[in-house]
DNA sequence: GTCAAGTTTAGAATAATTTTAATTTAAATG
DNA sequence: CATTTAAATTAAAATTATTCTAAACTTGAC
């Protein structure tokens, strides 16, 4: 129904959007289907977003984009493996997928479940053991939890 | 059917483990009743711990304590909100619970599931930035992520 | 002992996520 | 293009972790 033809099609007349989208698909080696290009949009254009799968899939419907839940999931999956995403665990009952690739860290607002970036550069890690025997880091996470000034 | 003067008269024959445990629950306010009392053994004589509510309910049944597992996540949550334990974010899919409530941060072994202790003098942070307007931080969690040297 | 309030539990319910298996679509091939 | 094949999508069922419900016990006063 949305081939790779129309896309470039779209593309051409306005350039930006849907190209770097499409790019951002092959280079990940992922096809360019209808729901994944949907989906790549709403995630990649418009800023960081730090999002659970539900969230993606409401967003999805309001811009009447119909994908099943299962293909959220699948998809956020699959960028996250393919790079494009990374999973932020703050919650233990459900998974957020962050937009921002770069170096940083989070505040974590416990009453709202709200997530913000700090940027790398605002956090310094001056003392740090090393890895057990045998094993590399592969990520440090900071999560500043904040509530209210009461309570 | 296991009274206080039960456990009075257990903890007079065996004066440590019981007096302290039952002092550890009157101290938060919480009825040390049987099933209490054998999960606040479980979980606080023996060192650190970090587990989930299916680890704490196997290591009941294994000790042959019958406990619903139902009881053991009431357990674990009134012992949290008594400051009894640490919950640790960790994995998006489970909660675990942590028996070392000093300061302290944690390497996560992504392949295995595992987490173990870096001591709170092991970690400094020297740059960071001011909590949100109208927040306050309520805690710093650092999550070292590792994995075996190779992939 | 009596009683009220707190606790336990089996089982049902919920929420997030994954799996299954059938159907559709994308890209490669001729 | 038409054909073919592998990959992707999806509705629906299944799974997992956790919470809720409501009835049956305990606990700690009095
Ligand atoms: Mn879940
Ligand atoms: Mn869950
Ligand atoms: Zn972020
Ligand atoms: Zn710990």
């Amino acid at each position: 129904m949305y081939t790779a033809r129309d896309a470039r099609q779209i593309a051409r007349q306005d350039a930006r959007p849907y190209s770097h989208i499409l790019d951002k698909l092959r280079g990940a080696g992922l096809r360019p289907t209808r729901q994944r290009m949907a989906l790549a949009k709403l995630l990649f254009e418009g800023g960081d977003r730090h999002l659970t799968a539900e969230m993606l899939h409401a967003d999805a419907q309001a811009a009447n984009v119909r994908v099943s839940l299962a293909t959220v999931y699948n998809t956020l999956h699959q960028f996250h493996r393919a790079g494009l995403l990374r999973e932020i665990v703050v919650d233990s009952q459900r998974s957020y997928f962050d937009t921002n690739m770069s170096d940083h860290h989070h505040f974590y607002f416990d009453r709202t479940g709200d997530l913000t970036d700090i940027p790398g550069d605002q956090v310094a890690i001056s003392v740090l053991p090393p890895a057990p025997e045998g094993m590399a880091v592969s990520r440090i996470d900071v999560v500043v939890r904040v509530r209210p000034q009461d309570d």
